[in-house]
Parts: C-alpha cells; sequence; structure tokens
RNA sequence: GGAGGGAUGGCAGAGUGGUUGAAUGCACUAGUCUUGAAAACUAGCAGCCCUUCACGGGGCUCCAGGGUUCGAAUCCCUGUCCCUCCGCCA
C-alpha cells in the first residue's frame, strides 16, 4: 500500500512510475479525487457527530443534577440518525478510495531501470561458463524420463497438466537440494528455520499484495475461505502483521522450506514440458524484516546468500536488475537470477530477490519503534528465492547431464545422497 | 461433534451504561540523586484519521461486524480466534 500523503505531495511521482511500470498513469488522479472525497465526508461526518458527544456530556450532566433533558434527548435521537447517515456515507467513501489505492503497484527505488520489457532488464553479472558438452544437450525432462525416475505421464493421469512424479534418486536429489539450501542459509548466513502453514486467509494474500489484483493466480481451497500459498514469503510476511516490534530486534531473517501453489492463470501454452512451469513446486524462501536505513544493504546480502547455493552447485549463472516494466507488484527493486540451462540453451529464472520497502508492511500493518523515538514506523519487507528446488533440480540434471545418459551429482549434495556421486538409470 | 470460559494500551492486568482512552504494575523516555551504574524518587508515555504554518481543536479504536440507547469497553445478536472438559481421531 502506498502512502497517500506522498502522493498527495509528489503527485508527478507516482504518475511517472505508474506508466513506467506500464500503467494507466491517470490513476493516481482518480486517487486523489477519491482522497478529496473522503476528507470531505469525514469532515462532514465528524463535525455532526461532535456536536451529538458534545451534548450528550451536557445530557449526564443534566441528569447528575436532577434537571430535566428531555428537550436535549429529543434533539439528538434525530442528530443521532443524521450522523448515522453521514457515518454510512463515510465508510463506503473510505472503502472505494481503499480498494483504488490497494490496486496501485509499489513505487520503483530511483535505481531501478527504466523498461517496458524483460529485454530492458539491466544485466548486473555474471558468475561461471555455460559448459560445453561434447555431445547434443538434452532437456531434464528427456534426461528423468530416459532414467525413468521423472514422470509426467502418469501425474497428469493422477492429478492434470503441470504436475509431476519424481522417483527414487531424482526425488532424493530434490530431498539433498532443499536441505542443502536450508543448512546452508540456517548454519551459515543465520537464518531462523520455519515450518509454515501451507494455506492462508485473505488478509495474509492482501498483506504481501497478491491479492485483490492477483486473486486468479491462487488456488482457492472450496468451501474453506483458505487459499494454497503460492511461495512461504506470504506466511513468513505475514508472521509479525499487526505487531509492534522493537528496533533492537531488527533485523529478522526467516528461512523456510515449503511447497507452493499457481494456479498459472494466463500461461496456458508456456513452458509446458517439464519442470519449468508446474503447479506445484517446492521453494526454500527467505525473508527479511529489515530497518528502513538497513534494508538496500540486506537486500545485497540476501542476493548474496541466493548466489552463494548457486556458486557451491557450480551451476553458471547471471543476476539482473529488473526493469519497470518487468518488477512485481510489491516491489520498490528487484534481482533476478537466472540459471544457465544446457537444454534450453538459454538462462532460466531460479531466483528473485526483492526489497518492498514498507508497501506489504503498510498492507499487514509491521511496525516497529525506534528507541527515544515517540512514532511507530513501518519495517522494510524483503524477500527472495533461496531457491526454487524443482528449478535447482533441472538445472543440476541438465548442467551435470553425461553422454551415456546418467547424471553426476554435485559435490556438495554428496553427503545428502549418501555418499553417491552419479544417478543412473533404473 | 457436545459443554463451559475468555479476547482491554509495547506487555501483564482492573474496569458491567454517563467527564473512562481506560486504574495499577512492568517496560520505555527525561530529570533528581550518584564518580558512574543500580536502586529510590519525580515527570512523561497508545495508535490511526481529519483540521491547523504552528499552538491547538475534533473524530475513531477496549477481537470483528451489526443492534439497543441522548450516551456502550460495559447490554443484545452474529462471526472469528484462544483456553478448559468430554467424545472422536493422525
Amino acid at each position: 500500500m502506498l502512502d497517500i500523503k506522498r502522493i498527495e505531495e509528489e503527485p508527478q511521482k507516482f504518475k511517472d512510475n505508474l506508466k513506467n511500470r506500464g500503467g494507466d498513469s491517470s490513476e493516481i488522479d482518480r486517487i486523489l479525487e477519491l482522497n478529496k472525497k473522503r476528507k470531505e465526508s469525514i469532515a462532514e461526518a465528524e463535525e455532526k457527530k461532535a456536536e451529538l458527544n458534545r451534548v450528550s456530556k451536557e445530557i449526564a450532566l443534566m441528569k447528575k443534577n436532577k434537571e430535566d433533558a428531555n428537550d436535549k434527548i429529543m434533539a439528538m435521537r434525530e442528530l443521532g440518525s443524521t450522523v448515522k447517515n453521514l457515518e454510512k456515507t463515510a465508510a463506503e467513501v473510505k472503502d472505494n478510495f481503499e480498494m483504488q489505492l490497494a490496486g496501485i503497484p509499489n513505487l520503483c527505488h530511483d535505481s531501478v531501470p527504466v523498461g517496458a520489457s524483460e529485454d530492458e532488464n539491466k544485466l548486473v553479472h555474471r558468475v561461471g561458463e555455460p559448459k560445453k558438452l561434447s555431445f547434443a544437450a538434452k532437456t531434464h525432462d528427456e534426461i528423468g524420463e530416459q532414467l525413468g525416475l521423472l514422470d509426467f505421464d502418469r501425474a497428469a493421469k493422477v492429478t492434470g497438466a503441470r504436475f509431476a512424479f519424481l522417483r527414487g534418486q531424482v526425488a532424493r536429489l530434490e530431498r539433498a537440494l532443499a536441505q542443502f539450501m536450508l543448512d546452508t542459509h540456517v548454519e551459515e548466513h543465520g537464518y531462523e528455520e520455519f515450518v509454515t502453514p501451507y494455506m492462508v486467509n485473505e488478509k495474509a494474500l492482501f498483506g504481501t499484495g497478491q491479492f485483490p489484483k492477483f486473486k486468479e493466480d491462487v488456488f482457492h481451497i472450496e468451501p474453506l475461505p483458505y487459499h494454497l500459498i503460492p511461495t512461504a514469503e506470504v506466511t513468513l510476511t505475514n508472521y509479525f502483521a499487526d505487531e509492534m516490534l522493537s528496533a533492537d530486534d531488527l533485523p529478522y531473517m526467516f528461512t523456510a522450506f515449503s511447497p507452493c501453489f499457481r494456479s498459472e492463470a494466463g500461461s496456458h501454452g508456456r513452458d509446458t514440458k517439464g519442470l519449468i512451469r508446474q503447479h506445484q513446486f517446492h521453494k526454500v524462501e527467505m525473508v527479511h524484516l529489515a530497518h528502513p536505513d538497513k534494508s538496500y544493504e540486506m537486500h545485497d546480502k540476501m542476493l548474496g546468500h541466493a548466489e552463494s547455493i548457486l556458486k557451491s552447485l557450480e551451476l553458471p549463472y547471471e543476476v539482473v536488475a529488473l526493469c519497470t516494466g518487468d518488477i512485481g507488484f510489491s516491489a520498490a527493486k528487484c534481482y533476478d537470477i537466472n540459471v544457465w540451462l544446457p537444454g534450453q540453451d538459454t538462462y532460466r529464472e531460479i531466483s528473485s530477490c526483492s526489497n518492498c520497502e514498507d508497501f506489504q508492511a503498510r498492507r499487514a500493518n509491521i511496525r516497529f519503534k525506534e528507541k527515544g523515538e515517540k512514532k511507530p514506523k513501518y519495517v522494510h519487507t524483503l524477500n527472495g528465492s533461496g531457491l526454487a528446488v524443482g528449478r535447482t533440480l533441472l538445472a543440476v540434471l541438465e548442467n551435470y547431464q553425461q553422454e551415456d545418459g546418467s547424471v553426476l551429482i554435485p559435490e556438495v549434495l554428496r553427503k545428502y545422497m549418501n555418499g553417491k556421486d552419479k544417478i543412473v538409470a533404473i
């Protein structure tokens, strides 16, 4: 949620931002108009309400002194219903205003490159050389199916499109990856590990910005008012919703391994083969709640934590700074990490690290008090994948494939694979 | 699933129709005292919104939403969550 006071102060800045993000800048004018109406309706209702309160106190005094207050009571009876109507109108105007405001994306940080689409994202750096294979690279789904350890057809039979069975050593590799990521974040990067709910209510999804605008992207659990999490960002970020934190406790660094569920509405026909775009996948998520003055420092750290996993796995990757046209709704700044996939002959997203500044904290009402200061402030929230496990698995399959169809196991994972160094066909 | 109890400020916890936005304690901030700290003492201290250059003024909020009343933390209805007991169950 944007701060309406900042929009009032610098409307042009927010219009430019919205335009750069591919939105309609006139929405800002509409918001300001609604805000004006909101203030007017509040002033009108409160003026009458003040009179009602004042006279009610007079009545209390008169009663105490055993005076007759009937005239005033009758007058207030009438004023009461006027107030009720004015308050109802004011509430409607306010709801409308807040709904519109909740649909406006975050203000981008000044360093975010202006651009219309992902083609204008800015390359930050590349690490590792894409491997030159001495044979024609296969895609991970070919490798997995030839090994007999990745099965999309039977998943389609049991569930439907965009699901998969992992078997045997590939299933274990998935578990090994998750374990390795969690261990690294907890032992080396200082995160606190969580197991979180996999279903959340609407309030939580509003808090992180998925609702109301991106409702169709998440799965709804009929008949409960719950939704499957699209990412543990939702549960971890909302953990302290409606709470007052202490500045001394910042930053919080949370991590959780969780399944993620996405409807992938609107992506029909894209990445239909393989593990790249599934309705269900596993992810190790990182979330920071940071002091506003420190959040960009923390953002760089978080990016480093995600990168360290790829470095350990010796997977080539690139980091790009997303441009205004590609950045997510809640983010003020975002880095994507794209991993090299020989089978696809390209880099594909494996992590996204965002600083949402106070955008989510306003929505979820997560504040903190600074020593010696009276006013509470909103924390800054950051989230990043560390990493998407399914996509890491496919990156390992494609980068470590051998000519004979087997797959080498990265050094750091072998202790999680009972010492094995290779996956072979069953 | 059945029966009962509860939800109040950063925290704990009073308060059952009228100057109660809320006693008290803790925490926090400032001061006195002290070489310094602690203790003690004194004072301050909820949030959000509207208005004002400012001082200030006003409104809302005691889980949420309705209702009764001139007036609700307090009474009534609905919902949510938590706790205890019984049943069932991984």
